[in-house]
DNA sequence: CCAAAAGTGTTATCCGTACACCCATGC
DNA sequence: GCATGGGTGTACGGATAACACTTTTGG
């Protein structure tokens, strides 16, 4: 298929949520063209945007290609095109590798993602030889080209959008605790809430309904589950 | 000169601020090429990124052509790509008098400018055979391409930024009154603000000096006149 | 003297924060 | 019965919001 923008294209930064700790989504690109080990570094997932695609169409295709998922939360949050952020020599052999102009800097338009983790399970596709959830907290340095400052942009994109939107849902399974919910702010913001003022304030936001159902199988006073109304 | 990436652009959104109103920086694309009166609809300032240039010097160097400023606020809001952008006949025979590759749908990346509406006067260029400072809240619905849509979404990552953060300033003069500050924050807003609690809070911000120095010449009580202190 | 905008303080209300104890469960 | 996290209310302080009159100047 010919395309007349080869060199744009859409990386998503797909956040999940488990063991208490913020994940993302990382693939390892097929190195089998070259046979070579050192094109085996983390990447973001992403793709070159076709023809007749929206941005927001090709970020959905990534995901959905990558997941199986539609309807998945996700949001542009910056463009970057550096000519610098090429400048790995496992890059360079990468993009002469699978790219009609090699020696063209790629401008990528990044995206966030909010996934529920237990929604898949992550599986090499066609253009990922291997998928998994990396830990945020101690992600590699060496990713691949300027993915490291991308994932950075992308989590302070998320901070400011959680204060404002109730997006984290999107992380959680559909019945959760508040306990839950307060540690998901926590990871995120990288602060401690006070746990009394931390249930006043999400639930005057009226946006949780209370359900008859109770936590099972834990060593304590079983917490009361929530879902999102309407 | 050859251009590895035909069809990325970068376009500005030029706030500037004067006689009460919110401004934005349009041209007029030069349509001798087709002596077209239809081609003389009014555009953001934009350009193709060339191949060795990041993304915020293309958009800085936009910039420094259309107003010779350099050092101008600039900030990315967005990319735009939508490939139904190019709808409208007249841009279509734009792009096809002046692009290698018109039928190729153009992403832009999108970036908002305050600048100081006296620092320059605006004078035609080489891409431009008009540029004019209209006013914002009776902007003609027939800009080229998506740009009005883009501006919409500039002004609205200038009304996030506001409270966060002191850019403001770079749409007044050096030497204003707290009466202008105020009046900007409602144009831009779109609210208005109890005076004296206005002057409270900004005070507090602790970065304005005032001077001894007054308006003259107005027919009421002389304004300070204050700067931003460093 | 009149019009027009500058400048100034106090009070009430709301919101964020700090803080400690009892409860239900599994082992 | 003990360890573990669940669940609850109140009091304080700071920030925000409401509000009206006097001052200075030009005409």
């Amino acid at each position: 298929m010919r395309v007349l923008n080869p060199n744009i294209s859409v990386d998503c930064v797909v956040f999940g949520y488990a063991e208490s700790e913020l994940k993302v989504l990382l693939i390892q690109r097929d190195a089998s063209i070259a046979n070579d080990r050192s094109l085996l570094s983390w990447s973001l997932p992403g793709d070159l945007i076709q023809d007749d695609e929206g941005l927001d169409d090709a970020a959905h295709r990534v995901l959905q290609e990558l997941t199986t998922l539609d309807n998945v939360y996700l949001k542009q949050f910056g463009a970057f095109g550096d000519p610098a952020r090429v400048k790995k020599p496992s890059d360079k052999i990468w993009l002469q590798k699978t790219r009609d102009y090699p020696e063209a800097r790629v401008i990528t338009v990044a995206y966030f993602a909010l996934v529920n983790i237990m929604q898949f399970e992550p599986h090499p596709s066609n253009f990922a030889v291997d998928v998994q959830w990396l830990s945020f907290k101690d992600l590699s340095h060496d990713l691949a080209f300027d993915h490291e400052e991308i994932i950075q942009k992308g989590i302070e994109a998320l901070r400011r959008e959680i204060d404002v939107s109730p997006i984290v849902y999107n992380l959680l399974p559909p019945k959760f605790t508040l306990s839950q919910v307060q540690e998901l702010y926590e990871v995120i913001s990288g602060e401690n809430y006070d746990k009394r003022n931390f249930r006043k304030k999400i639930l005057a936001k009226d946006i949780l309904k209370p359900l008859d159902e109770w936590q099972k199988g834990v060593s304590h006073k079983p917490a009361q589950l929530f879902e999102l109304s309407e």
